[in-house]
DNA sequence: AATCCACAGGAAGATTAGGATA
DNA sequence: TATCCTAATCTTCCTGTGGATT
């Protein structure tokens, strides 16, 4: 039997594994465009802030040092969409006039020290400034063998002989020796920041730098990186840079050095939240082409938009609802993507996030949870504080970990209840003391499960002997 | 009115971990 | 590589408290 007769077979007993997902209408036309990584085109009610920004940086394309922009909004407000737009404009257009002037972005919550974000620079430019080098060497070249076969080639250009084209070519790939890569680890911090700052003044150009999640990075290794960038155009000759900062917190230059706050801030702008109107308009644009025409019902938008408008507008937040919603819809094999799928995105992407936010619990954090939780399926409400201690312990001498004190585990109770995980209220028992009482206020199957697939606690095997019955009243 | 339960939660010092620095 | 710093975590010790009970 050869390999077409095999497909042959496939198709015609229609039992494949993918067959009854794919014989369905399709949904999508275009998933890619509801991803949060996607950067649209258009950004429909952000036409002022990227005016703005245009109206700022148009200077770098006069080849002068742009104003540095701050840039403040929540999440998905579309600062970052927005940001990286205008920089492809602006890169697009430095090339149609051939202006020297790029544009480096950088996520400061990945990349979240000094020496990380100035070793990317760094290497960003070497990089380029490699490419430059290449490419001259490559035309020098050229030009060499042609002027030793014609010196009156040479008329016109800065060189007199073809030894000067050819010692101009050693001179290039001198330079492109002495560039050395920066590791990601070992170097003096000072010895990257001059590598990085003779990388950017190899030649003229205008370098906007963009850094996004600015306000983590401020947070994690303090203001220096910034109070060295913005100081350094005073000691660049070639070249100039601009920094622009986007950060979600709108108080994060509180704890900046005055200094770095006013250079750093010589511009602002900020993003409003989207209101559920403007929401609707975004969803409406992108599910244009996101899906198939007439795959949604009239009210899918709408409600999506109202749901992610009451979480402070954050259109991420609402482009994925209507993926998921989409998402369901297809798997369920629905013709069209409706109102109840749209619930049931609402309520998987919240399960998704407690399943996150549990699953990153600190093991001490994960043994008190699921101490409450035998106590919630055992059927104890009002639970308090006691009751979890004295279950904690003897689940931490199970698995063998350290037991905290009760000071400690009433923080961390009272952490579970800021996550939304638990909801506890101090409440007083009159003669019988005063305590917090607590309940789940999330699903304790999946939260079981999720706990127990972590490596410390999963070998605690039949839990039900840790709960005794309680005898109150 | 006085008592007293069963903790809450503040203050301050100890311990630890991770990262910077020499 | 050793050690030094800092921030986070944890402990110890403590004072405070709302209201049923005495």
């Amino acid at each position: 039997m050869d390999l077409d007769d095999v497909v042959l077979e496939a198709e015609s007993d229609n039992t494949g594994l993918f067959d009854d997902l794919l014989s369905g209408e399709p949904i999508f036309e275009n998933k890619e465009v509801l991803r949060p990584s996607y950067t649209p085109h258009e950004l429909p009610h952000r036409t002022d802030q990227i005016n703005q920004m245009a109206t700022i940086l148009v200077s770098a394309l006069r080849g002068e040092t742009p104003s540095n922009i701050l840039i403040y909004g929540k999440t998905g407000t579309g600062k970052t969409a927005s940001a990286k737009f205008v920089s492809q404009e602006l890169e697009s257009t430095s090339q149609k006039y051939d202006v020297p002037c790029e544009v480096e972005y950088i996520n400061c919550e990945v990349t979240d020290t000094q020496y990380r974000v100035l070793a990317q620079l760094a290497n960003k430019f070497i990089e380029k400034n490699e490419r430059v080098i290449a490419d001259r060497v490559e035309a020098y070249r050229e030009l060499h063998s042609n002027a030793l076969d014609d010196p009156a080639v040479l008329d016109g250009t800065e060189f007199s002989t073809a030894e000067a084209v050819e010692s101009r070519v050693a001179e290039l790939e001198a330079d492109a020796d002495e560039m050395e890569e920066v590791p990601m680890t070992g170097w003096p911090t000072d010895r990257v920041y001059s590598t990085f700052f003779d990388a950017v003044d190899y030649h003229e150009r205008v370098v906007v730098i963009m850094l996004d999640e600015i306000d983590k990075l401020v947070e994690k290794s303090g203001d220096d990186t910034l109070y060295n960038l913005s100081r350094m155009n005073s000691e660049l000759t070639n070249s100039r840079i601009s920094i622009m900062g986007i950060s979600n917190d709108l108080k994060f230059t509180d704890f900046l050095d005055p200094r770095v706050k006013s250079s750093l801030g010589e511009e602002e702008i900020v993003f409003p939240p989207y209101d559920a109107n403007q929401l609707r308009d975004i969803l409406q644009h992108r599910a244009d082409t996101a899906f198939k025409t007439d795959a949604l019902t009239d009210d899918v938008i709408p409600l999506c938009a109202a749901f992610a408008a009451q979480e402070h507008g954050d259109a991420r937040r609402a482009l994925d609802l209507l993926r998921t919603a989409g998402e369901l819809a297809e798997r369920s094999q629905a013709e069209t993507v409706s109102e109840e799928h749209v619930r049931q995105a609402q309520d998987k992407i919240e399960l998704d996030r407690v399943v996150e936010v549990v699953r990153t619990l600190p093991t001490q954090s994960k043994i008190v949870l699921f101490a409450v939780i035998l106590l919630e399926k055992n059927g104890v409400h009002n639970i308090n504080t006691g009751e979890v201690f004295n279950i904690y312990k003897r689940l931490c001498e199970e698995i063998d970990a350290d037991v905290l004190t009760q000071r400690r585990v009433t923080d961390l109770i009272s952490e579970l209840d800021m996550l939304g995980i638990v909801n506890a209220v101090v409440v007083s028992k009159g003669r019988y003391g005063r305590t917090k009482e607590m309940g789940l206020s999330v699903p304790v199957e999946e939260t079981e499960a999720v706990l127990l697939s972590d490596s410390r606690l999963g070998d605690i095997e039949n839990a039900q002997p840790f709960v005794q019955a309680r005898f109150d009243n």
